[in-house]
DNA sequence: CCCAAAATAAGTACTCATACCTATTTTCTA
DNA sequence: TAGAAAATAGGTATGAGTACTTATTTTGGG
């Protein structure tokens, strides 16, 4: 006789968590489904038991998605790891996927867009969900990793709208200095024209 | 005997939708509860019936949730609007109860938030989650209303990452009269410094 | 301990946005 | 149709970011 399937899912939204375990539930019947609002607790919760598979926001506030998969492979190596987000851009798929992340389900796709990917990672393939709107944006989160602590620091606040002369205040350095880190890492990740590192900022807040 | 509550949810997000019409079964079961995914959906369906009370999602991609609660009560104006949003800000809060609606929860608020919001404005009464992380921006959409056509068609664009140039090749005017507009938007909207005006747009992406 | 990487800083030129000013033409409405 | 509001555009100054250059100091790993 087969094991249950045990699914840890974590999201930080408690509506959204409520909402997923029921479809889960209603679909797969024959699951153990736990959840968790939180990774860190995601993370001490998996210590004690195996799971089959994980199903993680992208965005969540402690750990990202991506991070607390990575973390959770290293514990647990046949875990499955499916990540739920809202950005359909390309290169972010393509870079979560590069991480050995299993499957990439949109958020407000079709319900059973989850169920579909929990059985093909499951067969030990991969899932990506076909995106409707690609946009052909500034994203690429293997390129962050070239980044130094110290330009980390910057990208974050710009980020948060500093200016460079609020920025260089902060870190007691000069606004030279600043400029230089900015140069630097529009260099790194080949970012061009006006506002191009804000943009960038911007839209990649969860992997900064 | 009393008549069984009817409640409308409206969010395109389906996961979100069926986890929130799964709390409100579980918690008011005595009502008689309709969902649907777009706002226009949503308008057409309750021509046929009378609501006692909506839930709307304020970003959705056809009609923001203020502006169908805002239709919904010209044509039922004993109906009570309720608002799911993520954005925390006073003064979009403010604003929204401005227009009438009656209660304002976060999405990411305790899942009973809902319910108290529901027994609250049922009792003639208006209902706003209480907010964890308040910052201190530039937002006001009251604001936004004293904009003119024209300006509304460049504060999109600069929310859309054109620069002044880009605006003024497309709309077939000078860069002047571009940089007069933004001029006077930020005056409306008592904005300034550096990048204030594409902050604002960003951050009022769902109003403009 | 040495080398490489990282962090620091200055120079210079350019583009873009902000923040005022005035002034003319167009459009809508009372 | 007269007057107000909106859209148009130019002037001028300043602040902020981009885009390169060179150069020195600090730091951490082999």
């Amino acid at each position: 006789m087969k094991n249950k399937l045990k699914i840890l899912v974590v999201d930080d939204h408690p509506i959204f968590l409520k909402g997923l375990v029921e479809v889960l539930q209603d679909e797969l019947p024959n699951s153990e489904i736990a959840s968790q609002r939180s990774s860190l607790k995601a993370l001490s919760a998996a210590a004690f038991q195996t799971l089959d598979i994980a199903i993680l926001d992208l965005d969540m506030p402690d750990m990202n998605g991506i991070t607390l998969g990575v973390e959770l492979k290293k514990a647990t190596p046949s875990v499955k790891v499916i990540i739920l987000t809202m950005h359909k851009e390309p290169d972010i798929i393509r870079s979560v996927m590069a991480k050995g992340i299993d499957g990439y389900v949109f958020k407000d796709d079709a319900v059973n867009d989850v169920v579909m990917a929990i059985q093909e990672v499951m067969n030990g393939g991969q899932y990506i969900s076909k995106s409707t709107t690609l946009s052909r944006d500034e994203y690429n989160t293997d390129l962050i990793e070239a980044l130094t602590k110290t330009e980390i620091l910057v990208l974050r606040a710009i980020a948060n709208h500093k200016t460079s002369r609020e920025i260089a205040d902060e870190m007691f350095v000069s606004l030279k200095t600043v400029e230089n880190h900015r140069n630097n890492i529009s260099r790194k990740l080949n970012l061009q024209g006006s506002n191009s590192l804000l943009k960038f900022a911007l839209n990649n807040k969860a992997f900064i």
